[in-house]
DNA sequence: GATGAATGAGATTTCATTCAT
DNA sequence: AATGAATGAAATCTCATTCAT
């Protein structure tokens, strides 16, 4: 029983993750149920005792490791530290991602991010963006960035700033090596500071 | 003849704004080559005569519209004016972009960006990236932008920055009114140069 | 107006000769309407000035060309010869056709001999049988053929002989150099004659 | 587990059988997959399950079936008989498939014989001729036949005459009761082996 | 007569989802 | 839980035919 249901968690997560995978390869249109079933080395059907539908395993994808990242990035926000030093962990830790799971991120931002499938989701989403937000308006308040900004758009700027670099990692139109990473990181953390500073 | 000719170009083009509105509400894959062709009003047979596939149409909007974009960025580049105002310019003709027309840059930004089908013209977006790094570069050279940045990165960072608010806007999760839209544009142009000067 | 009516009869004359090039090429549900202009020189819409439809073109291929055939097989059952000359100049006639225009025997083997389109000229094609049966018969009343053969089925076996040497020569399967093509005379017809002969 | 496998077999059989009659009746090109479907009582997306396409069905009753053919011409051909007798037995095998199976004679010699698609699989046909040949010269080097008769040519012309007897079934322009197969084969035969008799 | 843009019925094929085993 | 055969809605694309010019 207990080995039951360890092997179930296994496959589910196996699922999970050969999803990854393949919409990470062929994007979500083209992935078809039958290919991440293969991948995961299970029948196709079983796909349906985890997961509702395709649309529900892009879902739960999005959910679980969007989670991680909000709370990562909560945790950074609540930690004292003056504001620019937050923006800079919130900045190492979206980087980072990449390095840690390419294709994870590639879902992420290819498929979740500006889908239609999951309009719902776009509040969760948002949620990263008011983080940021807070903690610009936390360093124009305590004099740290300029205040004529507007927080909000300022947020968007930064966010877009950094996905851009993951997406040119993506399309693999920018190089990717750990120097390169640390490379881009130190980069767009610079600009956006420098932009931000009074 | 005269008027078969106009009227031929009518349809074509009826169909491509078809192919917009009907893109930019669905995406792509959720669009039927039926819905574009109600929605211009021919027959769906008739898409057939003017393109290949429904492929050929999204890749014809690509091409024909990132084409003027380049072309103006173009333009941009080559008049003489110092760097800060060549990027400021660049800028503005993205974010306006998105007021004359909406539909466009939505299928632009959510279908063109991520879409396999036209990995082929990766190479062309990335001219667009090209010059923006152009204009760094010769920033870098007069003195105005700080020379220990990568320009190359912040191309990127620039434009994604930019492209993010495109896609707030696309969303709905930013306000687009004209005013708003001035505000973004100040603050976009506001941030990256404060951050790239010396 | 005799020009206008000698550019119309070789208009359509024209459209014919590609139809026949194209079907032989294609085959009738490969071919399409526009293959067929366009092999003519001819705007596709012209096929429906002289035609019904692409049914009826593959029809008059088969009706104009049979009715040749058919008068010639008619002349060489009326001169005054014996039996066996008879059917040797009927073998000759079908057989020589190939090389004066295998296109054309292509579409009648392939397409109109068996197939479901043109059911009313089976009434026609089994005029051929008809007179290679009388034929037999006279040669059976002479005493220079055995009247123990069933002269009906007799005449199937001999026009399938033929038949299949043409089929050989549209594939590519047998050889069809003038020399070739006189052995096969030779061969068919002496198997045809001694196997018919008393 | 047994069970599931006859079922499984039961269905692509039961698939294969309609194809054979819908193709018999409307042609290749007008039959619909969907009748094929209907006429198995299955849905038609099961077809794609076990074919790859509704080309594929065809292939298949062609290789499945005429590989049975050849192997019985394969086993007549090995017997210890004269040539002639080995000739006849051939010619039997032929013509006896009719009134076992018109349908699948009707889709053979209608719609293999002449497709397209199908050429690749002249190479399998060319193998009966090919035995029907070495039979001839069997029959030449033992003195049954003649020697100066091109065996190659002959191998044609003698299947031919057995197919055109089979379109005249296939047509319904020759009687096919039980009698008339029998008088058929008698007459096809004599013909044959007098024609080619030393 | 001649053109070719326009139409639209229709066919194949795909693939997410179900369900009997 | 697990399998994969079976289903059938749905979508793209083709192409014969029509018809305004």
């Amino acid at each position: 029983m207990t080995d039951g249901s360890i092997a179930q968690e296994d496959r589910r997560k196996r699922i999970l993750d050969a999803a990854i995978r393949v919409f990470a390869e062929h994007g979500y249109h083209g992935a078809r149920v039958g290919d991440i079933a293969e991948d995961a080395g299970v029948a196709h059907g079983l796909l349906y005792h985890y997961f509702a539908s395709k649309d529900d395993v892009l879902r739960t994808i999005f959910v679980e490791n969007w989670g991680h990242l909000i709370a990562r990035f909560r945790s950074v926000e609540a930690a004292v530290e003056p504001a620019p030093k937050k923006l800079e962990g919130i900045a190492k830790i979206l980087l980072r991602t990449w390095r840690n799971d390419p294709a994870l991120v590639t879902v992420m931002v290819r498929e979740v991010a500006r889908s239609q499938q999951l309009q719902a989701q776009v509040e969760d989403v948002r949620e990263a963006f008011v983080i940021v937000q807070r903690v610009i308006e936390e360093g124009q308040a305590s004099g740290a960035f300029r205040k004529e900004l507007d927080a909000r758009l300022a947020s968007w700027v930064f966010y877009g700033g950094l996905e851009e670099v993951l997406t040119g990692w993506v399309l693999g139109q920018l190089p990717d090596s750990e120097e390169d990473v640390a490379r881009a990181e130190r980069t767009a953390i610079d600009l956006a500071l420098r932009g931000l500073s009074a």
